[in-house]
DNA sequence: ACTTGGCACTCGCTCAGGCTGAGTGCCAGG
DNA sequence: CCTGGCACTCAGCCTGAGCGAGTGCCAAGT
């Protein structure tokens, strides 16, 4: 069947190009391959491959270059996942292992990440709709200030100043903290939120309920922490030899901006499943010419936050997408025990 | 005095290729700087400045290019600190006035400090040990497991779980956590050290104090938070046309690498002075290539952390002294406010 | 004792021209 | 539908010439 040679043809030519960044000729493709065809008739599937848009020339008379509609296809209908070495798992899980907090997690994985998949990697803290409250302490600072601080599972701690409306006093603080603890502590966050505003609205309930319930609802929804991530790597862009202050500049920048990033992760987090975005198939324009590979993780296969690398549409995607996702996996697993 | 006349061709080699980036020749000179003398002179004068090393020559014949040693006496002895004009101040001082905690301080003067010299930034986390403990908490999160957690005046809250030897009561509890809360509450860190190192050895104290005193000691001594830093706009790393791979790269790599950065921060780190180390003065060989521009910062002009800027040899001095020294004690006005 | 104009020399950079070779497209025959 | 052959294209590389910025040195002027 001439439509499987093509698309033989066509995983040759990602496969060849990815490894040499040099436009593949018909002649090189049927050597190194074992293609039992001449140059010839390869050289005709190349220019059907070409009409459908799944390659292009760099110039006439050069080799084939993929299209991002290529690696599309490549990556949807070709790549045989390529399973993590006995050597790389046992990498990865001494690497993640050694980690004494949330922080160290997420910026060993960054690293692991980086190095594993040579890649730019970005890591974005799991959020805490998942954790429990297991501890909340109210520390008065002053007459009318109180300092809040809530204790997860995950290790994180959050905390706030607060300023009252009227003092209070050391016994009303005992009772403000009884209840609020009472309400708060070893539940989810979200069921601690919601304790918390029935208990500020009850007629017992004393002034300051209120608003600390208000605090600790913001302190704990999501946006601090899933709005932290960390970036590694960078240092892997140098390796866009050619075109740099064109190219490199603006992601750097991109890199930066963390918002940018989180767009660019939440796009595309379903769980489970590890997505590669490609070229310009994203909103976001300075990621025009770069693919994106991320996956979900989080404890019990819960897609708490999203992670994953970025780096030019040449890149490595079977090997790129293992690499995400055994991390993932790893993470998560970590995340499960902790 | 024909000394002076080549001091002003150094410094007016120097600011004519930092704004360049071109070898200087004579001719060039006399016409953009109001030398009185011919470019003959001038070629005198540069031929003596080599000799004494000063400058340099990329090829036999093309302009000069100015070595270390002439940014270093340019340094030293040619600069006029220019003043911050009133829009960067305001600028300056808008930026960081919308701060909300001290990890919004610390990166709002990274991307500040990094537009404002368009070079690659660094500040180190404030340490602690001017800060003083606002208050300690103990919470008992099992029978043997104790949770620390210490909040200290700058707002930074450290926290440990701490593993007991033996299971603790709540009595024992409230005891140890009142025990503590003298000890420490309110003194300066190392003061609560010492307080809380006497209690533990004091025959009173019951079993865990020493425990807990020791990872307060921890906990609080500045390990943790001078370790941490924080680096933006690496992105003006790609100003680095020529010399990229070579070059970019492991100094991108270098900048991930946080303790290294720590110790070249660390070398230098006077108080009140901005200090400059030019080219291979340091002791760390990927930033042999690099100039160095930090000083230190905190309240009361008591110099707690240092931040800087990181730049090609090449780089306005002038200017970026002046950014740095500019950025560092607005930082240090708002950490005496806060 | 400096400074200056003049002059010969160096040498990196740019540009045009020619060659090479990988690679293509097409066609006719199997 | 595959294959071998053939003419064609064109990017990359090398080369050589010419240009021009810049230097070093020397002899004359102040």
């Amino acid at each position: 069947m001439q439509e499987e040679r093509r698309l033989a043809v066509l995983r040759a030519i990602v496969e060849d190009y990815v490894a040499t960044e040099e436009p593949v000729g018909s002649k090189a493709l049927v050597e190194r391959h074992g293609l039992n065809v001449s140059p010839a008739t390869v050289r005709n599937d190349m220019a059907a491959l070409e009409d459908e848009g799944y390659l292009a020339q760099p110039h006439t008379s050069a080799g084939r270059v993929p299209t991002d509609k290529g690696y599309r296809l490549f990556v949807d209908r070709l790549t045989t996942v390529k399973p993590m070495s006995g050597a790389e798992k046992r990498a990865i899980s001494t690497f993640l292992d050694g980690a004494v907090d949330l922080d160290d997690v997420v910026s060993r994985s960054v690293r692991l990440l980086s190095q594993l998949t040579r890649q730019v990697a970005v890591v974005q803290y799991p959020t805490l709709s998942r954790s429990t409250v297991r501890h909340v302490e109210l520390v008065a600072l002053g007459p009318e200030r109180l300092l809040v601080v809530a204790i997860l599972s995950t290790g994180r701690v959050e905390q706030r100043v607060l300023e009252l409306d009227a003092p209070i006093d050391d016994a009303q603080l005992a009772d403000l903290r009884s209840w609020v603890g009472r309400a708060a502590t070893g539940e989810l966050i979200s069921d601690a939120v919601l304790a918390l505003g029935l208990l500020a609205q009850a007629p017992p309930g004393p002034g300051p309920v209120a608003a600390v319930a208000e605090l600790l609802v913001e302190a704990m929804s999501d946006h601090r922490s899933q709005e932290r991530l960390v970036v590694g790597g960078a240092a892997n862009l140098a390796r866009y030899g050619d075109s740099f202050d064109s190219a490199v500049r603006p992601l750097l920048e991109a890199l930066e901006e963390h918002v940018v990033l989180l767009r660019l992760l939440g796009e595309a987090s379903t769980s489970g499943m590890v997505t590669v975005r490609i070229g310009a198939e994203g909103p976001i324009e300075e990621f025009a010419s770069t693919s994106v590979v991320t996956t979900g993780y989080g404890p019990h296969d819960d897609a708490l936050a999203t992670l994953g690398i970025v780096g030019p549409t040449r890149m490595d995607y079977p090997g790129t997408m293992a690499a995400v996702r055994a991390v993932a996996r790893y993470l998560s697993r970590i995340l499960d025990e902790g």
